[in-house]
DNA sequence: TGCTATATTTTCGAAAACGAACATTGGCGT
DNA sequence: ACGCCAATGTTCGTTTTCGAAAATATAGCA
């Protein structure tokens, strides 16, 4: 085995268990730990793996996606409004899920429910929650966006349009002072009003921070759902609008 | 943070990025190495994580759930055939890929490519493959199946009768003697059926524990693909009619 | 054969991580 | 308040890993 080949070995073991140790490679390359130690530090010059005391790791950059960073900001805040989310489901009902690290979390503490029936559009939840057998879960089909696993464009919003769920759970990028649902991508926008339309009660999870966020273009407005689910009690603006509407508040 | 909320913490970081050193957690938990250290070895010792020299990464164990299982079995001879089929795709083509533990790890064989165009029916390829910027990944509808994240219904069909592809990636469930493609599950028959109806050049991708495996329900047949990859020569039922038929056999 | 370049092993001092022992802190119940 | 106990921080000698340099092996070529 010549070099070109053991470093193809050594990306491939690392890519499969996350991390290998020195030891783990010399025995699977079986040469000596110097030589590893050398074919390591080529790699991580090249930014294919992370170099660690004791052995090498996946590349930082190739987790650190935005997506990724995305995923632990504000991760306790997350926590505490997805559990109060999947406190609000029931077990067995329908549920529209649409994209959103909100709305992942929301999915991870789904878990504990049975029989649910779940329609998203979000790879990731899709993938969290084929794990569990008793649910039925339904993927709309389009593209895979990159930065977030969110699948996107017109055939997904006529797929969404062919049923009538019980819960709709959906995520945003911002909300207006006048109560108007913002989000960075039209197509996006299309789908979650698909998910507004054919849903009874819907649930918009979302942060306090999402009260200060600014994003072009208006996918609803915050009468046309049914709870809100934050972690601070929002703006006085918006929580007029709140009472006028009828919407539950849930403060998580 | 007390004890418990940093164990967690440190879990959930593992579980995120598959391996932390022990400088990432001390910055990451504002506490001591040493604290550190004693938290990672008592996870250890219950077997949450494993302890390396400078961190901890993934529990082996945690990688075997029932279809992780499977996803290692003949691993070697699944990576080479892989690795194969890849080589045979050419950089900015368009490809179908079907559900299969052999066509996800393709899929992880064809990262290093560029500017790829794939439509798929399983998560996982899906997953795998949105990672990559260049990549436009199209995923089909339907129900996902909780077994190993394949996508199938009539929408699936549908869907992918939309679209001619270059390439089409299929495994499959068994080979009769007789040439005939065998699946267990007639839903993904049908999906397969639409790829091979739409693609220029098929790629059937078999081991060759795939010859004698019985299955109920008939998909195609052999001669309908262009190109078919295994680690050994095919039974003599079988090579005969890949000759007949004029279709490549690459020995992986 | 002898030369050269590359790859690998061997050797060894420096740096890092380790674990044990001890000191300190911060609840918690009496 | 007092002592108790668990958790954490601190110190220090030991073990492991690291990386540079020298020695050895391998391959290609005149």
């Amino acid at each position: 085995m010549n070099q070109t080949q053991r470093h193809e070995k050594i990306v491939g073991l690392i890519k499969l268990h996350g991390f290998m140790s020195i030891d783990d490679l010399v025995s699977a390359c079986e040469v000596t730990p110097q030589t590893i130690r050398r074919d390591l530090n080529q790699l991580a010059e090249n930014g294919v793996v992370s170099r660690y005391h004791g052995g090498a790791g996946l590349n930082r950059s190739w987790e650190n996606t935005p997506y990724q960073e995305r995923k632990t900001q504000n991760s306790e805040v997350k926590e505490k409004i997805a559990e109060a989310v999947a406190a609000m489901i029931p077990d067995g009902a329908s549920l529209f899920i649409n994209i959103g690290t909100t709305t992942e979390t929301i999915a991870t503490k789904l878990l504990n429910h049975k029989n649910l029936h779940v329609v998203t559009n979000n790879i990731h939840v899709a993938t969290i929650l084929s794990a569990k057998e008793d649910f039925s879960v339904i993927i709309a089909a389009g593209e895979v966006r990159y930065r977030d696993g969110g699948i996107i464009g017109e055939a997904t919003c006529d797929f969404i349009s062919q049923f009538r769920m019980d819960y709709g759970i959906i995520g945003i990028s911002g909300i207006s002072s006048d109560g108007a649902l913002l989000d960075f991508d039209f197509r996006e926008v299309k789908v979650s009003q698909a998910i507004l339309e054919h849903t009874q009660h819907v649930i918009l999870a979302a942060d306090y921070s999402k009260f200060e966020r600014r994003a072009m273009v208006e996918q609803g407005h915050i009468s046309q759902v049914d709870c809100l689910v934050c972690d601070k009690t929002p703006p006085p603006s918006i929580s007029k609008i709140i009472e006028e509407n009828n919407i539950t508040f849930v403060k998580a």
